[in-house]
DNA sequence: TCCTTAGGTGTACGAAGTACGCTTACGATC
DNA sequence: GATCGTAAGCGTACTTCGTACACCTAAGGA
């Protein structure tokens, strides 16, 4: 009976996105968002409650791209392919690293993500608080690596200061700012993984 | 000569987190911390250049309160305290995890905290990239456990909510957020970092 | 005493989120 | 095919921020 919709929730994100892709997290607002839509700024308050509903699609938006079919391998190498593709999923849109961080919990796609990762974690042998711990370890290693890299990533300038400061007052840290500029975030994450799932394997 | 200044940097961060830690990070406004301080709004910026280093200055306060002695024990026991004064310090000031994890980085105390770790991590033996990748994995490993209980606490309604979930669709996950409200922040926070420093020994 | 210089203030502007009420177009019903 | 109820869509306007700017003021050395 009344008129319908014209706009589905995956334009909204597409929009959101682009503008986000093209000029960043801080020009996500509802007026850029509508214009890029074609539509008046109120009109977006028709689909969502408030500009944190609109994160909150684009968000879950993202971690819907994941794939979450299991791959081959023993545990350890699951978890791994998983954790992965949700790295790269973000890292396609590197402006919405922040809302990942904020929304996360809130996205209902993230439940299929978990599950998958618990499943896994199941197979390995872990229950109770030890399967809590390394749920919250594992989501917590690649939430503090997407902080890293996005606020500060080894190849950039902060990692240049401080490899350029005075060896008398931060004798460790100026030594080791300069080797980390030789380390690409792909093998920062590999090996930071690998640290993680020693430390689970290990009894 | 001129007419000299009447506020610390100290008292303005005093302002500010009293600010955050009675009204929230969202009232973090500069009129508001210039009222807190009883001056004019415009009077805070021949203090700060803008809202940007007002915050920093909050994070470095946070990061200049962490005791950066090295403690007795083993590197990896040294590692633990040090690590845990940080979460500690944060946590005296919960509202304000969000500008830490924005701020780190620019924040010149960090640069004590970072070199202090350093200093234990070549005790154990660590160098170059190992070096680089146990230092990034241990303060992602921090900022993913600050992220987590602070937009995510297992104590918090995200939790029940996940456990309330069908246990046709999500059988682990509903299993597995009822076993974690009973783990407190503080048992998480040391388990998590036992496992990343248990994957830190292994060879 | 006065003058220099930075401290301190008030006003005002632009950007953003969004409440509110009007207009409009669809499509079910007669 | 005409009508009408309903939500879609829009324009306006209010509030709250950050902060640029121009002005006034007070401290303290000359």
């Amino acid at each position: 009976m009344p008129r319908p919709r014209s706009l589905t929730d995956d334009q909204l994100v597409a929009a959101a996105l682009a503008v986000v892709d093209r000029e960043g997290l801080a020009a996500l607002t509802m007026r850029a968002v509508a214009r890029e839509l074609g539509v008046a700024t109120m009109g977006l308050y028709r689909y969502v409650a408030d500009r944190q509903a609109l994160e909150l699609l684009v968000v879950d938006h993202v971690f819907r791209s994941v794939d979450t079919s299991l791959p081959d391998g023993g545990w350890q190498e699951r978890i791994r392919v998983l954790l992965d593709r949700m790295r790269v999923a973000v890292a396609r849109h590197p402006a919405v690293v922040p809302l990942v961080l904020r929304h996360r919990q809130a996205a209902p796609a993230s439940l299929r993500l978990i599950e998958a990762m618990l499943s896994v974690l199941t197979e390995g042998g872990l229950d109770g608080a030890d399967r809590v711990v390394a749920q919250r370890t594992l989501v917590g290693h690649l939430l503090g690596f997407l902080q890293n890299e996005h606020f500060a990533p080894l190849s950039g300038p902060g990692t240049i200061v401080m490899s350029e400061l005075s060896a008398a007052d931060y004798p460790l840290l100026a030594r080791t700012a300069a080797d980390a500029r030789s380390v690409p975030p792909d093998e920062e994450f590999r090996r930071g993984l690998d640290i993680v799932l020693r430390g689970l394997s290990a009894t």
